[in-house]
DNA sequence: CGGGTTTTCTTGAACAAGTCAAGAAAACTT
DNA sequence: AAGTTTTCTTGACTTGTTCAAGAAAACCCG
């Protein structure tokens, strides 16, 4: 039985997307493996510690290459810098803390894409529906 | 009979507020009624055509107090600066065009807040729930 | 209506995230 | 192994936004 997507290691996840494996490349797939949700300066910091020095505009082309191939997905909350996860195409939602930024996965349960429709499209023809919930963790709140 | 409350001008909706009543936040409020979803720079220009030089400064502090005060919503779609529009307090959404940046309202179906219920709250207590519909409008598609 | 207090606006500098550009280095191709 | 393509480094730059200090305007109260 093959290893399921998931669990292949950041070279084979690369070639199999038709990408060329540099260590850049490996070490933000593995940074972003234990980190879900770092930020780009987490995320140059966890390469660097794990690989030596490498700069920060080659993590921003790693990190724009990898989101356009769709291994990795970029995420915005308002407020908030880039954040990059690994969970891609399994159209899952985010919990934001209004205190203290710390994002949680949640389930879409809907399941399918796009998991909403809007009450009138205006015309647009619509591919996604993001979904960021908003409130306070059970660390900042009472 | 009385008003509604989003007939209001300017000025009876700052003191309506508790805020002072200056040229720079009327005309903020005006610009804002003519351009649903303006971001600042919009605003500034706005602002200046209608009332003359003010910093961008003035703007952005405007804007800042507005939004504190629940008079105006900032809204920022991921890659979009941040834009702000008149309706608050009606739990509407937005499409946003991938293609050219417009927005557009959508009604919430559901009507009160939060309108949807994450399949699991991660233990965070959730106060609302922000929609983002991606599409390509009818203007840039087919 | 006028002095005093508070809040707002102007000016100008600073900041952070991200992007651009050109050459050096590394990876793939044949 | 040579050549071609892609990636990485270096360093400057842009954009959106914020900070700070003083000048000006709005409000309060007698």
């Amino acid at each position: 039985m093959p290893p399921a997507h998931h669990a292949l290691d950041p070279g084979e996840r690369l070639r199999a997307a038709g990408l060329r494996v540099t260590r850049p490349r490996t070490a933000v797939l593995s940074a972003l493996a234990e980190r879900p949700h770092a930020d780009t300066d987490a995320i140059i910091g966890a390469v660097r510690d794990a690989f030596g020095p490498v700069s920060h505009q080659a993590v921003y082309d790693v990190l724009r290459v990898l989101t356009d191939a769709g291994l990795v997905r970029r995420i915005q909350p308002t407020g908030s810098v880039a954040r990059y996860e690994l969970r891609v195409g399994d159209n899952h939602h985010h919990v934001v803390c209004r205190s203290c930024g710390t994002i949680a996965d949640v389930d879409c349960a809907v399941g399918d894409t796009p998991c909403l429709t809007a009450s009138d499209d205006r015309g647009f023809v619509i591919d996604e529906a993001e979904v960021v919930y908003w409130g306070v963790c059970s660390g900042c709140g009472p």
